[in-house]
DNA sequence: GAAATCTCTGCAATCGATTGCATGAGTTTC
DNA sequence: GAAACTCATGCAATCGATTGCAGAGATTTC
């Protein structure tokens, strides 16, 4: 049955036609515990609820079917849960590999798990832990942060502002530190009152937008460390009658599906979700497969790119009266830019 | 090690020092082989990228988790693979049942799965297939349409379009019939020119919006089949300098979270995911536990809620001039408006 | 024609937890 | 003290596909 080639066609007919006749089909339960593998992956994410994961996930899904692996979720999977969650899935068989999208969970849980006796294929996609042996698949936060800082510094803007992302996530370090280092190369400072403590969600955005709004002196544009938090915060601005982006120019980060909806149309560094689901699935599966070099931890970064559109304007001239710039129908959406730090390029992804 | 509870707690305590000293654990596939049972339901969904199912599924993935199952996720599940799909898990005894989210799959099929000698156990939501005799746990979609429709009417449209779901999808059917029902018992008439062939993606508003403004005669309203279509067809009027709501209104359907920070925000009716997909679960749970009633198919619908946003105003004067009644800033958040007409409220629910 | 090689088939052991039954120890009742 | 009983434990069979090995049959070589 699994290897039909080593059998005469004539058998081979004979044993379909009874298949046919008995119904027979394959207990895929009883082959997992012979073979011990389990043909699943796990795919443990942060929050699904989110555009940004869910994205992800579906290219994931896409290329783990093809390979014929089915996909065990587990949502909101950092925590205290995490461990026993671990163990339910690897040290019980049901999995045959795990793809962590979630950069918080404890180092030490990981580490059992890839280092014991029967070590687990891991692979971190998108966000990661900083040191750890783990094979990746992420984009070029940095960089890419320090690509959309720049944008706003080539605008004109020097009173630059940084929405943060979750005080626990890589992430938000990454993004920030690329926000500083444009800023510093522009010979511009940060400013720790234009620093707005983060999160992820719309929510979070609105929220910054009140501490915003009840600053004495306000940045004239504002780097949001991702889609979500940008769009809240226009909502929220809008509510007080600042206008985006005549008062103020704003960045997003992700590029979801909604970002060229919203008013105004977002500014925002497009992460290509579906390559980077896409390889992470194939790497965890070559790992699971035992493809040679599984034992280097290997690295893949993908490029982001600039996509303009019409959430940043040059500044508002400071004395400037009468007539007023209007920018608002300059949804000018440019081809992703290649990134010239790193190997991988976006295209360049087979 | 399965029923500690028929042990002494000497033998216990003997066992749980064994575990520990050899590091033992459980093998699931052995114990889903000998008891033929996955603890692992099937979610087919047509497509994890929307927020609407991602977010069912999050709620899904909660309430399995939390009862000991594991989530194995299948995406764009109709089609021709689809009977493949079927086979693989279920005739494998990979998954105890299956949480049918994809109401555009062939019915033999599912007849096959449902009614032959080892009965699969399946629960649709969201989506089902008229006439089936399958569980199901869906919106009042019809009704929620109607509602939708009426708060237009009640606002003094009398020139109102409706932007269609997909073709093949039962919901537009459903939905399109509430828009119907509500024009007819308002006393109007529905012009087959303002009936947009739709789709689910934000993309087919914006084609619906070129449509639009290519008419001779444009309705005052638009009821969208659900928000993303809603929100692709605001932005594709808003660059062609048609304003919401002054010109045009909007009601959408489902209540993503983004709704409320596009612009306008959007008045849309609410769909309880959380409750959809936590009911759906809780229901395909106790069907595979075994709970009595199995065999007879129970229908569970929740009610909807209109949320009135800034997208809906009243029409404005047909001749007027000079001043220009805006109603921007009227973002009032109404209730959940209880639905009269179904047993099961939002409230209600466990 | 015998030996060697190759191919295909049949058989029994295996994966690891569950499960029903039988056994033996311990407890209660008359 | 014996019988009846409960309760915990040990044992062997089971779930169903895989897998290595032994052996039968067919083919080739000397």
């Amino acid at each position: 049955m699994s290897q039909p080639d080593r059998v005469t066609l004539q058998t081979r007919d004979r044993i379909a036609e009874a298949v046919r006749v008995t119904g027979y089909t394959l207990n895929q339960v009883a082959r997992s515990l012979r073979q011990r593998t389990a043909r699943t992956i796990l795919v443990a994410l942060p929050d699904i609820g989110n555009t940004f994961f869910s994205s992800i996930l579906d290219a994931i899904e896409r290329e783990a079917c093809g390979r014929g692996y089915g996909v065990l979720v587990v949502n909101r999977f950092a925590g205290e849960g995490a461990g026993r969650l671990l163990h339910d899935y690897f040290l019980s068989n049901r999995a045959d590999g795990l793809l962590l999208l979630d950069g918080s969970v404890d180092l030490s849980q990981l580490l059992a798990l890839t280092e014991g006796p029967a070590p687990v294929p891991l692979v971190m996609a998108c966000e990661t832990i900083a040191g750890a042996p783990f094979h990746t698949v992420t984009t070029d936060n940095a960089y890419a942060a320090e690509i959309a800082t720049r944008h706003l510094i080539g605008l004109g803007h020097t009173r630059i502002g940084h929405i943060r992302g979750p005080a626990d996530n890589g992430l938000t370090l990454a993004r920030e530190t690329g926000f500083r280092n444009a800023l510093t190369a522009g010979g511009l400072t940060v400013n720790p009152q234009w620093l707005f403590a983060g999160g992820f969600e719309m929510e979070r955005g609105l929220a910054v937008a009140e501490q915003f709004m009840a600053l004495q002196e306000r940045p004239s544009a504002v780097f949001a460390a991702n889609d979500e938090t940008a769009i809240g915060f226009l909502s929220g601005l809008r509510r007080h009658g600042v206008d985006c982006p005549r008062d103020v120019s704003v960045v997003g980060f992700d590029d979801l599906a909604v970002a060229a909806h919203v008013w105004p149309p977002l500014t925002t560094m497009r992460q290509p979700c579906a390559a980077l689901g896409r390889l992470a699935a194939a790497a965890l599966i070559d790992l699971i497969e035992g493809t040679p070099r599984g034992r280097v931890p290997q690295h893949t970064v993908l490029s982001s790119g600039l996509v303009v559109r019409a959430s940043t304007a040059p500044p508002e001239p400071e004395r400037a009266s009468g007539t007023v710039q209007t920018h608002h129908n300059a949804a000018v959406a440019f081809p992703l830019r290649q990134n010239p730090l790193h190997g991988t390029s976006l295209d360049g992804v087979p």
